[in-house]
DNA sequence: CAATCGTCCTGCGGGC
DNA sequence: TGCCCGCAGGACGATT
């Protein structure tokens, strides 16, 4: 489940290896995951091109080619950009490879398959469902206490449904959101109107703290994420309340519930968070 | 109109 | 033991 942290921990490798880099060949071997222009085009618009600038939107990727064009990754949840130094490695489930002129090459796998990639002109972005919908990046400058402040006034339902809420918050899915309420001390149904301003003041701080510590630990492995050289994040082992029904409170030692919220497992200590 | 549900898909875990 | 059913989940679109 590739959230901020580990999007971005992709993208810092991806900096490292595929920047600058001249793509020779595109072998596509499952198409399904492209959702934008036909797989012919996407091939014969991508050979020859250059990987430019990379960056991350939420938990969109996007590689700018030097055609003015946007490779744009979303891994949804079972997702994996995988780098090899070497042609031929065949990795499991692998959908799309772009081999390099320097012999090496970027795979694209995917074992669900939810994951989509885009080709699209500069500034078509569009023609990329959610992608200019985003809310604020919560690592940003411009997303201060303040700018929290009125953007949970004009809002209501469970606060945890909120922040995953990509129109709301950019990046924050399901292990994060529970997190950050943890260190917060808010449960995560608690109506987000109903959060006094010291409320969130902590949720605020709690996001961008646990945000920063899951990328200075290289993100969570939980389901299939690993990042471009096919390293296991170190953050899983740091994590407070997720995936922790039967263990105890890192804080209180109360045993961890799990509920479920639209649809979500939810992961909560039912002493630390009112 | 806001909240929930169905959908896509496949590995895996629980239950018998 | 081994099989099978059903769950999990990001985000869009349909539905209530």
């Amino acid at each position: 489940m590739p959230e901020l942290p580990e999007v971005e921990t992709i993208k810092r490798g991806l900096l490292e290896r595929v920047k600058g880099k001249k793509v020779k060949k595109v072998s596509i071997k499952n198409p399904k995951c492209i959702s934008f222009p036909s797989p012919g085009e996407f091939k014969e618009r991508i050979e020859g091109r250059v990987f430019r600038e990379i960056n991350r939107k939420g938990k969109y990727l996007i590689i700018e080619l030097d055609s003015g064009e946007n490779l744009v990754f979303h891994l949804k949840l079972t997702g994996r950009i995988l780098y090899s130094p070497e042609e031929g490695k065949e990795f499991e489930y692998v959908r799309v490879i772009f081999a390099f002129e320097e012999g090496d090459e970027l795979s694209f796998t995917d074992i669900r398959g939810f994951g989509s990639i885009w080709l699209i002109p500069d500034k078509e972005f569009d023609k990329i469902p959610g992608l200019e919908s985003l809310g604020p990046e919560p690592l940003e400058e411009d997303f201060t206490l303040e700018s929290f402040q009125k953007m949970l006034k004009s809002k209501r339902g469970k606060i945890k449904v909120l922040l995953m809420d990509q129109t709301f918050l950019a990046g924050v899915g399901n292990i994060y959101a529970q997190e950050a309420l943890f260190l917060a001390g808010i449960h995560p149904e608690r109506p987000s109107s109903s959060l006094t301003s010291k409320e969130v003041k902590k949720l605020y701080d709690s996001l961008r703290f646990v945000l920063t510590e899951a990328i200075q630990y290289r993100g969570s492995s939980v389901d299939a994420y690993v990042d471009v050289e096919g390293r296991k994040g170190n953050y899983e082992e740091k994590l407070r309340v997720y995936g922790k029904e039967g263990g105890l409170c890192p804080s209180c030692s109360t045993p961890i519930r799990k509920i479920t919220i639209s649809g979500r497992g939810t992961y909560f200590c039912p002493r630390c968070q009112k």
